[in-house]
DNA sequence: ATTATTTGTAAAAAATTGTTAACAGAAGGA
DNA sequence: TCCTTCTGTTAACAATTTTTTACAAATAAT
């Protein structure tokens, strides 16, 4: 936790639970904000700063799964959700809605303390990939203008299907992806179209990027399977 | 789950339960590797194309627990522990060593399906990111890039074939790795493919890295046995 | 030492990909 | 509207990668 301490929201109306978690997830570092209701938690939330949620399922008003659905739907954050029963429907329906854990009380502290560092680990990841613009061996490519620009700062125009193509690479970065993938990512139909249109889309994309298939950084051809691509995003 | 169905490796001695959790997921379309020891587990997830581990904590020989640890230090792949007791020590360790969760049985299958989901989210997007370079014998290898650089820096272009079998080498130093296992681990077809195809992407490895098999530093020949990756890791 | 088995190497065959060009349809402007 | 320009798609052929095959060299066993 060395860099910036991962900012943790916590919605909890129960005072005592809710003093008891800042208190002890605060001893170790994190920044935390607590609120009880949803409506704040949102507020909160919707600055776009936080890592993790972590919210009672049982609020007054709106509750921790309408949270849960809400938020899931635009970001991935982490979310732990917090009950007092156990109740195994609750739980599932949460876990079902995209929280990653439901945690009962009366719990132990230790526990999810650990839950909480390994929940950290794994979104610490993912929020690098909802980046809107990402920045890869010199180039800068804005997907909401569909802009790209090189090291120079010239722009480079892309074509509606190169735009799309680059856009699913950028997101799957080090995941080999098949014709058929691509296909669909990019022509929104499922039929039949030669899957050789995404060679050509490809050899396209390079030339313009300026990479070389025989010694390839931006997009590496996987020999039967695909194309991945192996560009450092930073 | 359009592109390639996730990986999931089911560790577990009871028979009724594994069969279960097999069908159970398999039916949702993930390919399923069963097995009922950590070694035979640890052979599967040697080959490094796995997404989740599914555990039992309570194992003949080296338990769920020792798995983890294993696992954790050498890659971010996830981890379900699965226990017959509501331990809360059990529980506490498993999750301080690095296991995204642990689920007490008897469990309700649809939460862990939901458990499973979420947790391939999370890790489907941080098998990208997380870079890992091996550097041996003067050479650079980095395994998400794909690129190989000698003592010099220059590029050295692998094949799809080659980048896959040193990557496999890299990840199981000083074993020796029959020609079989090597197949499985290299050719994405499923018939019998010849296993001499190996000494032909060997040798050619062994070209690229200057490596002489009368002499070898890199790449040994294990007589009727298969080959070891020999050099030093550092 | 001789023999059978296994491995190293080269080269051909099969499968896959790179590249170019051509064409139909969409998009945009006069 | 017509015309022009651009994009997505397909096809054809060249280049590359993977796999098989064949044979020489090396190893292990008798």
């Amino acid at each position: 936790m060395s860099a910036r301490p991962a900012h943790i929201v916590i919605v909890e109306d129960e005072p005592v639970t809710r003093s008891a978690l800042v208190a002890y997830l605060g001893s170790f570092g994190y920044r935390i904000s607590e609120c009880d209701t949803a409506e704040q938690a949102e507020k909160i939330l919707a600055q776009g700063n936080a890592d993790l949620l972590i919210a009672d399922i049982n609020l007054q008003g709106k509750d921790g799964l309408e949270i849960t659905r809400e938020q899931r739907a635009r970001s991935e954050i982490g979310i732990i959700l917090l009950s007092g029963r156990t109740d195994d429907v609750d739980r599932i329906v949460g876990l079902e809605l995209g929280a990653d854990d439901y945690v009962c009380k009366p719990f132990n502290r230790r526990e999810l303390l650990a839950r909480v560092k390994n929940l950290l680990r794994r979104t610490s990841a993912m929020r690098a990939l909802t980046r809107r613009v990402f920045h890869f061996g010199g180039f800068t490519f804005d997907v909401a203008s569909r802009q790209v620009t090189d090291a120079a700062g010239a722009q480079i125009v892309l074509t509606r299907a190169e735009y799309e193509l680059l856009r699913v690479f950028v997101t799957n970065p080090g995941t080999v992806m098949d014709r058929d993938r691509l296909i669909t990512a990019i022509t929104h139909r499922q039929d039949g179209t030669n899957t050789r249109t995404i060679d050509v889309l490809v050899q396209r994309l390079r030339a313009k990027l300026g990479d070389d298939p025989k010694a390839p950084r931006i997009f590496t051809t996987s020999h039967g399977e695909g194309y991945v691509f192996t560009a450092q995003l930073d």
